[in-house]
DNA sequence: CATTGTTCGTTTGTTGGACAATTGAAATAT
DNA sequence: ATATTTCAATTGTCCAACAAACGAACAATG
């Protein structure tokens, strides 16, 4: 007979893996406070560095939390958090604004859709808000890229699919630099803004109307338009996308 | 005035921040050796404890690798390594089965058009082995799950889109748990799986004679029927998904 | 009375040094 | 040339300590 691999993980690794189960199993849940790292070292019979190590993991998946400084409490991971590892994958592979187009082609209809038959009166008010904004930065000058961006996300919001949000939300976020190449480029810059403002207004108004058909048929020919104003500027489809900040990362603490 | 919020940041998430910066801006490129942690500590004039930290996080991220004991290397991160992550989070926010149907009728039937257009003939020898292997396992009476899980995950790739790949991983990982009670479900284990079959059939085909629109429709139908066989089983498409272990989770070192 | 300064115990962040276990490669023996 | 043994390098873990920051309670200040 033979035996097959043994699989020994590093002490600091059972650590998080050990806490983690208990967070997947219900055990420990959102908002709880973890013990001390002195205390987790003694009752785990390890180093307190060791579970400094475990902790570090923990953070990186968003299972737990701690603001500078204090106590480590039991978080749910948000999308935001694991949104940008997976933005940083597709760079490093070098996705290309094709790949990117082609999988919001599918999610942003189809949000759109789900949106009109689900949407609340809030979230609607925030969507006009958010297009009357939009024409106020066009008319000053100032960059409407932030506010588009935040535009896909309400109406992916409103759509109540969490899966959606998380699928979508490392796609739309490369989409960012290429936005900006698009709205500055002397080609597209002059048009592209108003027919995505115009765009943005038919959804509204779909959504409005619980029209579902209608929403998913706007924000196809929006994704198409886009897709259209690249071309246009003379970009290739298939370049590799570029690294770039995270734009939208407002710290935001406290 | 006001003054901006202070952004201070512990040590090693400098440590792990600096690093990471070299491999985005492709000064370290994947298969680089990073120095020892001896000499990272030197260089950066901090401690190898808080060099350790920094190491961990970027692990996470797949940025960097080490098998156990050796030199730390620089590598691609894989859609395999951050999917775990985002499933897990899923889980916690009780995601329904609902919501992850409603992406995946999004992505799966796209993925089979892609695929149609792209497919070689290596990958559709891989895709008929396939469809034979789930044959003889539903004939022998074991488990055809992680075939068809392995089928989907072969039309995706096949589909040359590494962004869909991202973002549909997720979704499918969490599958897993509702298909194994598909298929022992007495109402639905007797012809759920010959369905399973015939489907998979049709769309190898279809892709075989590069039909777009053939491969999406029965693509389209495959999931439908997913669906279905939920409600037949009397499940509550509603429900959260419970949490599970990874599955395919073969670690396969060296 | 609201704001500011002080103190103190608690907890995290960081440092220093140490050592066992494992690995990779060089040196040696077969 | 191949196998074995040695050895230096490197990671994983531990122990001990201290600075820095925080929360709270309380005194001092205007």
């Amino acid at each position: 007979m033979a035996f097959a691999r043994l699989a020994i993980l590093p002490t600091y690794k059972v650590v998080s893996d050990t806490i983690e189960r208990e967070i997947l199993a219900g055990r420990l849940t959102a908002g709880d406070i973890l013990p001390t790292e002195t205390e987790l070292a003694d009752q785990f019979g390890v180093t307190r560095h060791t579970v400094r190590e475990g902790i570090r993991i923990l953070e990186q998946s968003g299972l737990v939390r701690r603001e500078a400084g204090r106590r480590l409490y039991v978080a749910e991971p948000h999308y935001g958090d694991l949104a940008p590892r997976l933005s940083r994958a597709m760079v490093m592979q070098r996705v290309t604004f094709r790949e990117l187009w082609e999988v919001s082609m599918d999610l942003e209809p189809s949000a759109a859709a789900h949106a009109a038959v689900r949407i609340d009166a809030d979230r609607l008010a925030q969507l006009r808000a958010n297009v009357m904004a939009t024409e106020q930065a066009l008319a000053a000058g100032a960059s409407i890229i932030p506010l588009d961006v935040a535009f896909h996300i309400l109406v992916a919001e409103a759509a109540g699919n969490r899966a959606l949000l998380l699928a979508r939300e490392p796609v739309t976020q490369l989409f960012y630099p290429a936005l900006e190449r698009l709205f500055t480029h002397p080609k597209t810059a002059s048009v592209g803004p108003r027919r995505l403002i115009e765009a943005h207004r038919r959804i509204v108004d779909a959504l409005a109307d619980g029209d579902a058909t209608l929403a998913r048929e706007w924000m196809r020919k929006h994704m198409v338009d886009f897709r259209r104003g690249y071309d246009t500027a003379g970009l290739d489809l298939d370049d590799a996308l570029e690294a770039t900040a995270a734009p939208p990362a407002a710290p935001a603490r406290r």
